[in-house]
DNA sequence: TCGCGTCGTTGACTGCAATCAATTTCCGGC
DNA sequence: GCCGGAAATTGATTGCAGTCAACGACGCGA
């Protein structure tokens, strides 16, 4: 819990918020450093709240009375998300040490986009971009198995969060990963190392895969099939 | 294929679209009166297109080679939607005959948008609500049993579209029941039995059903513990 | 340095739902 | 009415992934 967070004019700097219109925004960001685990609170005003991930991951999470947890939304570097209050019982946690987001008060959104259309635009353009990931997601939940759900997760993480030398560096524990895949935490290492047998991934490190065999994963997701031989 | 549907001038007055600025689409809306099976095209332009549902229902549904398939969404009268040709594979559908549907050019809705501040407010919350639902959704398909999967579809319909005697129309198959949830048809005829047998439900006829025991089914919603007596 | 706890991995067994198969019911057309 | 096909239901069996259990790897603090 000590991690040594550097100030915020540091991230302030890597703001750059990428679509034009929206770049309106970094005037008005207030950045927050969050700890692994910490909760980004929805007691916000009755507009919500707007954020920005600068660095780390976040998690959209939905959880039963009986402890089962699913991650209902995975919120990378660059990715924006909305939370209202409105929002049913889903929790929002930061689960990545050094998470430092933007936050930009809902009220001071509205009043922006009120006035330039071009913003509010891009801010619907958001919001679908959002609910078309969430659909493509509700695919791999209802009909993908649980190999192809972990080989669909590495592939989006590749277009996602690759590093240069085309290695994925999981931004998450096996344990969120299964929350978001909807497997058991065994159901995710298994895969994992089933793919290694394969020689589709080798794991460098725990946390670090790298992609052998791109065309490979990528067949298993649009086929069901899954032939032995790699 | 002969079912007749009235002409556009009486669905038109079904309109009276709900939230207060959208209502400004009315005079744009062109009806559409679709069969069962027939596919909405987003052959659009660039903008997409926008929909109202007035009578029926309509699935957007993913398709994978192998021919299973998984609807992401469902629409019902009253709900909008929005289609545009960067949405990935996903083909729409009417599933009921007698599907009416308002139709709105995205260049018209972007054009007034453009103007109209609280209009594009309002198209903001149809998109998030969409988020949401998707959402909610993925708790559902990642961590329900096919017993409880049923028993939310049948309460989330008693809110969207019960009848006078509370009971409830199934707009759909119980194929389209088994995408929509992703098990398979027979296990949705087994838990609609196993309801049923334990007297939470009566079926009035192959597509109407009257809940009995709206806390049981509540119950077994938020917990997950599945206790063998009612 | 040694514990201690969390994360990750592997194995053995079980259970829920898919699949395969057979029948019945419903509905529209002739 | 009768017939044909789709929808719906029920039963028997199989298989994928969950659960339970044990162990190894790693990081952190005392």
């Amino acid at each position: 819990m000590k991690t040594r967070i550097p100030a915020a004019d540091y991230y302030r700097r890597m703001l750059a918020v990428q679509p034009h219109a929206l770049k309106r925004l970094d005037a008005f960001a207030k950045i927050m450093a969050c700890n692994r685990g910490q909760e980004i609170p929805n007691n916000p005003g009755p507009a919500g709240h707007w954020y920005y991930v600068i660095t780390g991951a976040v998690r959209r999470c939905a959880v039963r009375s009986d402890g089962r947890r699913q991650i209902v939304d995975l919120m990378l570097p660059r990715d924006f998300f909305f939370v209202s209050d409105s929002q049913n019982e889903a929790t929002i946690e930061a689960i990545a040490e050094e998470t430092v987001l933007a936050s930009y008060p809902g009220q001071r959104v509205e009043l922006i986009a009120e006035r330039d259309a071009s913003f509010a635009r891009e801010l619907r353009e958001v919001a679908f971009q959002s609910l078309t990931r969430s659909q493509a997601q509700l695919l791999i939940l209802g009909r993908f198995t649980a190999l192809e759900k972990v080989g669909s997760f590495l592939l989006s993480l590749d277009g996602r969060a690759s590093d240069a030398n085309g290695q994925v560096v999981l931004p998450v524990s096996r344990y969120d990963i299964a929350d978001y895949l909807a497997v058991s935490v065994e159901t995710v290492c298994r895969a994992l190392t089933d793919l290694r047998h394969r020689g589709v991934i080798t794991l460098a490190g725990k946390r670090t895969v790298k992609i052998l065999n791109r065309s490979a994963l990528e067949d298993r997701m649009s086929e069901s099939s899954m032939v032995a031989g790699v």
